[in-house]
RNA sequence: CGGGGCAUGGCGCAGUCUGGUAGCGCAUCUGCUUUGGGAGCAGAGGGUCGGCGGUUCGAAUCCGUCUGCCCCGACCA
């Protein structure tokens, strides 16, 4: 491509109202233009990173066995009806109705549409195990879409769906899949790691998201330095303390603490340790009013640990202060674990506290030299918290450590819920009728494009990964238009790197060097050729990799071995 | 949905408090000079100041209303 031929729109001012450094490179870069809140233009130099990735999606879905094809975005309500997801899906859901009023919604993932596909299709054990996968536009309508096309309401996905005579054939499946998932990642260049996930409302018990490692990631996950282990932080389990709860030695003491409502207000009051220390959340529950759930002051509720114990509503809900007041007679800000008489769950490294610090449900009051059994009774122990870097792996294997990830892909054993539900059966060899096991399998293709940059930029702009880069190669011609030979010399290495199948950004705009250098940079071309007169006198080129600092002069004739270097290592 | 904020040329902003008919930087266009890290000079184009209504001799500015967008809220015990 001749940039001149190419409208390059780059911004040297980051728009206002970007937050991530992605969705900044990728608006300074004119990769992408908003169209509305959560709707994005791709422009063609984005389209180009899009489809390069969506090209190595596709490539590995096909060699795993899963064959392409194509549903509607817009999707009949009747389907949504039959799986229960018409009324169980919020307000994402974009409903809309055609001229006759017959309801439809903007589909955010098929699980309907394709078991309807099968169902009608499909009529024996013979023709599986089958894989279908496409990729498309989805929408979600999210609450609240930002990061640009991190979380954009439409987006594009390449979701999958297989199907099975039985589970083990459903684990093969997945298998399969995983696999496809680990060479997609790893063809796309990128740091990532699969973690066990919750499988949530969904069902099914296997689970397990692929996460681009960056610092701005949404998600925590948690892994182990003694083995492969490694969970969403809303999986990992946290194990009780080794060590027996020590022997009370304190009194029990109550002193007045004015305004002294959080953990970091008490701990700097009373000076000490937030993890002597305990704080007593109220969620309501689905028999009694309230239940509570006791923590160390150190530590963070786990929202799905919680959830998922008997008596607490789902989803969980924090008790207000209304609640709180009516329950207690005090404000948050004052609860211990003393003398509740609602059910009370405490975390194990709670429990295993002696002489602590609470709340005693009595406007600006904390008790201190707390013991359970003796001044509490002693609560049902469960897990409740997050772990925390440190931590022993669940696995028995070293510790834990937690990083940031961009959940980029997410596999399923779904089971069979939705063949079930809507009926989805073929006769098995007995000549009896059974409900396929499902498996589902997706990838976030526009989200991948953000995630790459925010693991790989510095400064100046994006650093593509060579796989999905726009273009591989700029030529950076110097005095284009005024020397003969620099054009000749140019011209020729970018027909003849076209000739050899690369991607090839030639920029012959009539523009000072500097300005070229600053756009090649911030776009993110991983490799850059400068041909100027004062090299080729010397019969060189300047090449520079995006990464380095450094040029490095090469000979005319090595550029070809130096590039294919490049992008081979 | 609740709280806060913003809306002025393609982008980033000033002007609003204190009403007098719109300005700066970047970008764009023309000419000349310049050509190894976002050039210089000279000139030019582009804005119903988000919409509607009101107050006023006069509104970007004051009042009301609507719309759009952004941020925070889901860990407070």
């Amino acid at each position: 491509m001749r940039l001149s031929a190419f409208p390059l729109n780059t911004l040297r001012e980051t728009p206002s109202d970007a937050e991530v450094v992605s969705h900044q490179l990728m608006l300074r870069a004119g990769m992408i233009r908003r169209l509305a809140s959560g709707l994005y233009n791709w422009m063609p130099l984005g389209f180009r990173v899009l489809k390069k990735v969506e090209h190595i999606v596709r490539e590995e879905m096909e060699r795993a066995g899963a064959l392409e094809l194509l549903m509607p975005a817009v999707q009949p309500s009747e389907l949504w009806q039959e799986s229960g997801r018409w009324a169980e899906y919020g307000p994402e859901l974009l409903r809309m109705k055609d001229r006759h009023q017959r309801e439809f919604c903007f589909g955010p993932t098929h699980e309907e549409v394709i078991t309807d596909i099968v169902r009608k299709e499909l009529s024996s054990y013979r023709q599986l195990p089958v894989n279908y996968f496409q990729i498309q536009t989805k929408f979600r309508d999210e609450i609240r879409p930002r990061f640009g096309v991190m979380r954009a309401r439409e987006f594009l996905m390449k979701d999958a769906y297989s199907f099975h005579l039985d589970e083990e054939s459903l684990r093969e499946g997945y298998r399969i899949m995983r696999n496809a998932y680990v060479r997609i990642f790893d063809r796309l260049g990128l740091e990532y790691r699969p973690v066990s996930a919750d499988s949530g409302a969904i069902g099914g018990s296997v689970s397990e998201e692929f996460h681009v490692l960056a610092d701005s990631g949404e998600d925590a996950i948690a892994f182990s330095d003694g083995d492969g282990y490694a969970a969403n932080i809303e999986l990992a389990e946290a194990l009780p303390p080794s060590s027996a709860r020590p022997a009370a030695q304190q009194k029990l003491a109550e002193i007045e603490t004015p305004g002294i409502r959080s953990i970091a207000e008490l701990t700097a009051f009373l000076s000490v340790e937030a993890e002597q220390c305990v704080k007593t959340l109220l969620v309501e529950g689905d028999e009694s009013a309230l239940v509570a759930l006791v923590l160390r002051g150190d530590h963070e509720l786990n929202p799905l640990k919680a959830e998922k114990l008997d008596g607490v509503a789902v989803p969980l809900r924090m008790a207000d202060a209304g609640q709180i007041g009516d329950a207690l007679g005090c404000e948050p800000g004052f609860i211990g674990p003393v003398g509740l008489s609602c059910p009370v769950y405490a975390d194990h490294s709670a429990l295993a506290l002696a002489d602590f610090v609470c709340g005693a449900n009595r406007a600006d009051c904390h008790l201190t030299g707390v013991n359970w059994e003796r001044d509490a009774d002693l609560p049902l122990a469960a897990d409740l918290r997050n772990v925390v870097e440190g931590d022993p792996s669940p696995s028995g294997q070293g510790n834990l450590h937690i990083a940031r990830g961009i959940e980029v892909g997410h596999i399923f054993q779904l089971g069979t819920k939705y063949s079930a539900a809507m009926d989805c059966a073929v006769l098995d060899e007995n000549g009896r009728s059974i409900h396929p096991f499902m498996g589902c399998y997706g990838i976030g293709v526009s989200r991948i494009v953000a995630a790459a940059i925010e693991q790989n930029h510095d400064d100046k702009g994006i650093i593509w990964p060579q796989p999905i880069a726009p273009f591989e190669v700029v030529l950076v011609p110097i005095n284009w238009t005024k020397s003969q030979r620099v054009r000749d010399a140019a011209g020729k290495l970018y027909t003849e790197l076209r000739e050899r199948g690369m991607d090839v950004l030639l920029d012959d705009r009539d523009l000072r060097p500097g300005v070229k250098f600053a756009d090649a940079e911030l776009i993110g071309i991983p490799h850059r050729i400068v041909i100027g007169d004062r090299g080729l006198d010397a019969g060189k080129f300047e090449y520079r990799y995006r990464r380095s600092e450094e040029n490095e002069d090469i000979a005319v004739d090595e550029v070809f071995e130096k590039l294919g270097a490049a992008s081979a290592g």
